[in-house]
DNA sequence: GCGACAG
DNA sequence: ATCTTGTCGC
């Protein structure tokens, strides 16, 4: 299996020039072994942006009750750039994941995946430096055009950019602003969706990524 | 130069 | 993301 690893203390003229590099290594492809567990990530900012606290959450894939969770602390080392998100929330992020005591089989990320002007979106990267296939979940758009969205659960339109298809904008429930679906890595696009609907019961959001932001906000409040 | 722009 | 109460709609 293929991970990579390097630094993220970079520039970001540096982090560009490596997301060009990277992207050609996302698989898209379906998944291998079964989903019995999904997990997802996500954050929140203390200490006025100075300080990032990641969250990492681990529910059964069927059940959806959550098995394991953990989180992690760190400083704030970029600005938010817009494509350049993965430099500013992924090593808190990663951190956070190292410090569950299982891996999930399958990784929801709140964020782009391939649907990214570069095609690496967080999702992606994080795919990239994982052992397991991950998802990107957007709650708006990065890049792409697309067309109306039907009003009711499970409608969906491709999401374009150059021509290509980079993901899908997927309504998980009546009425309620859809969500951005993308390939993080070894994955399907089918399938990416698939799992959005299967783990978005009975909000707008999947429960993983529920369980990762509310986690977030917690602790946000806790550690001050 | 003028907008657009994940979280 | 973050600053924030009540309020509209399914």
């Amino acid at each position: 299996m293929t991970t990579i690893r390097h630094t993220w203390d970079v520039t970001p003229a540096e982090a560009i020039a490596l997301q060009k590099e990277l992207a050609g290594r996302v698989e898209q492809v379906r998944l291998t072994a079964a989903v019995e567990t999904i997990g997802a990530v996500d954050c929140a900012f203390l200490a006025g942006g100075k300080q990032i606290v990641a969250t990492a959450v681990v529910m059964g894939a069927k059940s959806l009750e959550v098995i394991a969770r953990a989180y992690a602390v760190a400083p704030v080392k970029m600005a938010y750039i817009p494509g350049l998100l993965t430099f500013r929330e992924a090593p808190a992020e990663l951190e956070a994941l190292a410090e569950l005591p299982v891996e999930p089989d399958l990784l929801l990320v709140d964020g782009a995946g391939r649907a990214h002007p570069r095609r690496l979106g967080i999702a992606a990267h994080l795919g990239l430096w994982l052992p397991m296939p991950t998802i990107g979940v957007a709650k708006s758009r990065l890049c792409g055009e697309h067309r109306a969205v039907g009003a009711t659960r499970g409608s969906s339109v491709k999401l374009l950019d150059e021509g290509e298809v980079i993901g899908k904008v997927v309504r998980t429930r009546d009425h309620v602003q859809p969500l951005y679906i993308s390939v993080g890595n070894r994955i399907t696009l089918e399938e990416a969706v698939a799992w959005t609907l299967r783990t978005a019961t009975r909000t707008r959001l999947p429960e993983p990524i529920r369980a990762a932001h509310h986690m977030a906000g917690e602790l946000k409040k806790k550690l001050a």
